[in-house]
DNA sequence: GCGATCAGAT
DNA sequence: CACATCTGATCGC
C-alpha cells in the first residue's frame, strides 16, 4: 500500500496518487493509475470545491485511466477536468498558481507501468530537474533500458530522484515468477479443468481491482471461452479486453465476486449463484491468485500450488519483485532514491538501506544530496545557470526514435506537446530550440517517424481519418473521442508462446469425456475481427489443441484423490453436494509435501534449496543462470531465461525483433561512441536499431 | 446521513 | 502470507 503523501520534494506544486491534506492546494494533479489506494480524497468534497473554484487545475492521466475513472459515477464530476496523455508522448504543462499568477512549466512523459490497465510511471523534467515517480509497477529485468523516453543521447536521463514502487522491497521476495511463467501455469490448469466437459468450471477468486484483466484476456484467446465478471461497462471502449469478458454465467471460467464467495464454493455454487447447468453439477476449482516468490538459487517455477480437494493457488504479482526493482533503479541510478511503501515488517531506513547502495552518490566521491523534504518551494534559479551546469543532458538532437502506441505519426521535426487545454495555445518545439525560458533542454524534437509495426487491428480501422495527426499537435482528447481508445496491447503484451513444457501433475483429462472441447465463443456479434488482434498470431485451435495436444503429453499425470473419487462418471451428486471443505485441510501440510505429496502441482521441491540461498549477495541472475547445477534445469526454463534471466541486450524487444549482426551493431557503437546521428531504417521500434 | 478512520476479513 | 478492497464500528460534523 502506497504511503507516498502526493508532493515530490523537486516539484512540490504538483500532486501524484495524494488529494488530501496539503494536496488540496497543488497546481496540479497525475493519477499513476486507478486503485484506490492511489486515490486517497480525489473525490472528497473538498476537493471537489476546489475544483470548482480553481479552474485550471486538472488531473492528468493515461487515456485508460481515464475511461476507467470516469465509468465510476463516484468520479464522473471530473469528467470535464480530466486530461488524458498518451504514453510515452512527452507532454509539456503549465504549472500556475492561480492567486498570484506564478508559473512554472514541467514535460511530464508516461511510461508504461506493467501494474494494472492503464498503470504508467509519470517522469517529470523541468527546472528543478528530472524526476521519475513510479506508482506501482511491475517491469522485468532489463525492462528500463528499453524505454526509449528515459534516455538521451543514448544513455540514461540524469534522473535527480526516483519515488519508487518499494511493495516487494525486501529480500524475501527476491524473485517472483514472471508474468508470463505466472500466465502459463494458470492457463494450463485452467485447460486441463476445463476440457474435461462441458461442467467443469474454474472461479478465478481475484480481488475486486483492476490487474486481472491480462490474465482474463490471455485464458480467453488461448482456451476460447470468455471470463464471467460482473461488471465490465468500464471496458466498453477497449475491445481487446471486453471481447474476452462476458456477463453471461454461462461459461466455464469465472472471476465474478460475492462477498459469501468463500462460503458459496464450499457448496458448489458459483459467486454469480450457479450451481449446474442444464441440470447437471458443476465440477468446480478454484484459483486464488496470489503473490509467491521464489529464492535467489531458486530456478524451478512452482506457479501454482494445490491448496485443497478443489483450490489451487496461482503466482500472481502486480508488483516488482525484490531483483526487479534492483535491476530497474540500478539502470535509473538517481541521485535519490524514496520509496512509496514500506513493505510490512520493514522500516523506511531498511528500505532506504537497500535503495542507496543503488543510487549515484553511494558510487562517487560527490557529496550526497540533498535530505528528503528539504525543498518545500520551487526553487527560483537563474535558469541558464542551471541549463550549464547540466552536464548529462545532451543539448545535441539525438535521434531517439518515438515510440508511437497508437497510430500516430509525428512529424520529425515538429514534436508536439500538449498544452494547457482551452486557454493555452499549443506548444511546439523545434529541433535544438528548448524554450527560451530557461527549460531545461529535453531535446524533445527530433523523435523518427515510426508506424507501429503490429498494430493492424480494429483500432486502425476504428480511428477516424481526424485521427490520422501528421504535423499538428497531438489533440487534446476531449476532441478526439477515437483518439482517446485505450488499446490494451500498449501495456501488457505477451511475449511466448504456449506450447509445451510444464504440463506435468496436471489433472488428468483423459478418463473423461475430455475431447468434448468447451463450447467455442460465439462469435455472432459479426465482429470478430476485433477479437485477439495482438496476439493473432499465437493463437491455436482450442478443439484440436485442447485434447490432443494435451492428452498426449499426460500420460504420466499424478492424479489427485478428488479425481479417482470423485470424477465424472460417479457419484457426481455426492461430490456435488458435499462441502468442498478443502482450504482448510491443512493447506500448510499440502503445500510442505507432507500430507498428499503427489497432491502438490508443479511441486515446491526448491524450497529447500531457497533457504541456501540466503540473502543475497551478487547478481542474482548471474548466480541463477552460470552457477545453477544442470539438474535444476527443469520447467519452463526458456520463459525463465526470457524475464528474469537474461541480459539487458539478450532481450528482444519485440517478439519479431531481428538481433543486428555484430558487424552492424559494431558500426552503430561506432556511431554512438563518435556521436555521429545515426540513420535509422524505417522498420520497428525497437532499440535495437539505434 | 456522510465522511474519516481503524480493525478485521477475504 | 504479503498484490487491494470491502465491511462494520466508532466518532465527529
Amino acid at each position: 500500500m502506497s504511503s507516498f503523501q502526493g508532493q515530490m520534494a523537486e516539484y512540490p506544486t504538483i500532486s501524484i496518487d495524494r488529494f488530501d491534506r496539503e494536496n488540496l492546494k497543488a497546481r496540479a494533479y497525475f493519477l499513476s493509475h486507478c486503485h484506490k489506494d492511489h486515490m486517497n480524497g480525489l473525490r472528497a468534497p473538498s476537493l471537489k470545491r476546489r475544483l470548482e473554484c480553481s479552474l485550471k487545475v486538472f488531473l492528468y492521466c493515461s487515456p485508460v485511466t481515464k475511461e476507467l475513472l470516469l465509468t465510476s459515477p463516484k468520479y464522473r464530476f471530473w469528467e470535464k477536468r480530466v486530461i488524458a496523455i498518451e504514453i510515452e508522448t512527452p507532454t509539456q504543462i503549465a504549472l500556475v498558481d492561480e492567486a498570484s499568477g506564478e508559473k512554472e512549466e514541467v514535460i511530464v512523459t508516461l511510461l508504461p507501468a506493467g501494474h494494472c490497465p492503464g498503470s504508467v510511471m509519470f517522469l517529470f523534467e523541468g527546472s528543478n530537474g528530472t524526476v521519475l515517480y513510479t506508482g506501482d509497477f511491475r517491469l522485468a529485468k532489463g525492462e528500463a533500458s528499453r524505454m526509449e523516453l528515459l534516455h538521451s543521447g543514448g544513455r540514461v536521463k540524469d534522473i535527480q530522484s526516483v519515488y519508487l514502487d518499494t511493495t516487494f522491497c525486501d529480500p524475501r521476495f527476491y524473485q517472483i515468477p514472471s508474468r508470463e511463467e505466472c500466465l502459463k501455469g494458470i492457463l494450463e490448469l485452467v485447460r486441463s479443468w476445463i476440457t474435461r466437459s462441458p461442467h467443469h468450471v474454474v472461479w478465478l477468486n481475484c480481488k475486486a481491482a483492476y490487474g486481472y484483466e491480462y490474465l482474463f484476456t490471455n485464458l480467453s484467446e488461448e482456451l476460447g471461452v470468455q471470463v464471467h465478471v460482473d461488471k465490465m461497462d468500464m471496458f466498453r471502449n477497449m475491445p481487446d479486453i471486453l471481447h474476452h469478458l462476458t456477463t453471461d454465467r454461462d461459461t466455464q471460467i469465472h472471476a465474478c465476486r460475492h462477498p459469501k464467495a468463500e462460503e458459496y464454493f464450499q457448496w458448489n455454487k458459483l459467486p454469480c449463484g450457479i450451481t449446474s447447468k442444464s441440470k447437471t453439477m458443476l465440477h468446480t476449482i478454484s484459483i486464488k491468485p496470489s503473490t509467491m516468490w521464489f529464492g535467489e538459487r531458486t530456478r524451478k517455477t512452482n506457479v501454482i500450488v494445490r491448496t485443497g480437494e478443489s483450490s489451487y493457488r496461482a503466482c500472481f504479482s502486480f508488483h516488482s519483485s525484490y531483483s526487479e526493482i534492483k535491476d530497474f533503479l540500478s539502470y535509473i541510478c538517481p541521485v535519490n532514491a524514496y520509496p512509496n511503501v514500506i513493505p510490512i515488517g520493514l522500516t523506511v531506513d531498511k528500505v532506504m538501506d537497500v535503495l542507496k547502495p543503488l543510487c549515484r552518490s553511494s558510487q562517487s566521491t560527490e557529496p550526497r544530496y540533498k535530505p528528503l523534504g528539504k525543498l518545500k518551494r520551487t526553487r527560483t534559479i537563474h535558469l541558464d545557470s542551471e541549463e550549464d551546469d547540466d552536464l548529462f543532458d545532451d543539448p545535441l538532437p539525438i535521434p531517439l526514435r518515438h515510440k508511437v502506441p497508437y497510430q500516430l505519426t509525428l512529424h520529425p521535426e515538429v514534436f508536439s506537446m500538449k498544452a494547457l487545454p482551452q486557454d493555452q495555445p499549443e506548444l511546439r518545439q523545434s529541433p535544438g530550440c528548448g524554450k527560451a525560458d530557461g527549460m531545461r533542454n529535453v531535446s524533445l524534437a527530433n523523435f523518427i517517424d515510426c508506424e507501429e509495426s503490429n498494430s493492424d487491428s480494429e483500432e486502425e480501422l476504428e480511428t477516424p481519418p481526424s485521427a490520422q495527426r501528421g504535423l499538428g499537435p497531438v489533440t487534446l482528447p476531449q476532441q478526439n473521442a477515437a483518439a482517446d481508445m485505450p488499446q490494451w496491447e500498449v501495456f501488457f503484451t505477451r511475449k511466448e508462446d504456449f506450447t509445451e513444457e510444464c504440463l506435468e501433475n496436471l489433472p488428468s483429462s483423459i478418463e473423461t469425456g475430455g475431447s468434448q472441447s468447451p463450447k467455442p465463443v460465439s462469435d455472432s456479434d459479426g465482429e470478430s475481427t476485433h477479437i485477439s488482434s495482438q496476439n493473432s498470431s499465437q493463437s491455436t485451435h482450442i478443439t484440436d489443441q485442447g485434447s490432443q495436444g494435451w492428452d498426449s503429453q499426460c500420460d504420466t499425470v499424478l492424479l489427485s484423490s478428488q479425481e479417482k473419487s470423485g470424477g465424472d462418471s460417479t457419484s457426481l451428486d455426492k461430490d456435488a453436494y458435499r462441502p468442498k471443505n478443502k482450504e482448510d485441510i491443512s493447506a500448510s501440510q499440502m503445500e510442505q509435501n507432507e500430507f498428499y505429496p503427489q497432491e502438490t502441482y508443479c511441486d515446491l521441491k526448491s524450497r529447500d534449496e531457497e533457504v541456501n540461498g540466503a540473502p543475497h549477495t551478487g547478481e542474482p541472475d548471474t548466480v541463477s543462470d552460470r552457477k545453477s547445477p544442470p539438474e535444476e534445469e527443469t520447467l519452463p526454463t526458456s520463459i525463465h531465461a526470457d524475464s528474469q534471466s537474461s541480459s539487458d541486450f539478450e532481450i528482444p524487444s519485440t517478439p519479431e525483433a531481428e538481433l543486428p549482426k555484430p558487424e552492424r551493431l559494431q558500426y552503430l557503437y561506432g556511431k554512438l561512441a563518435t556521436g555521429e546521428s545515426i540513420v535509422v531504417e524505417k522498420r520497428k521500434c525497437s532499440l535495437l536499431d539505434i
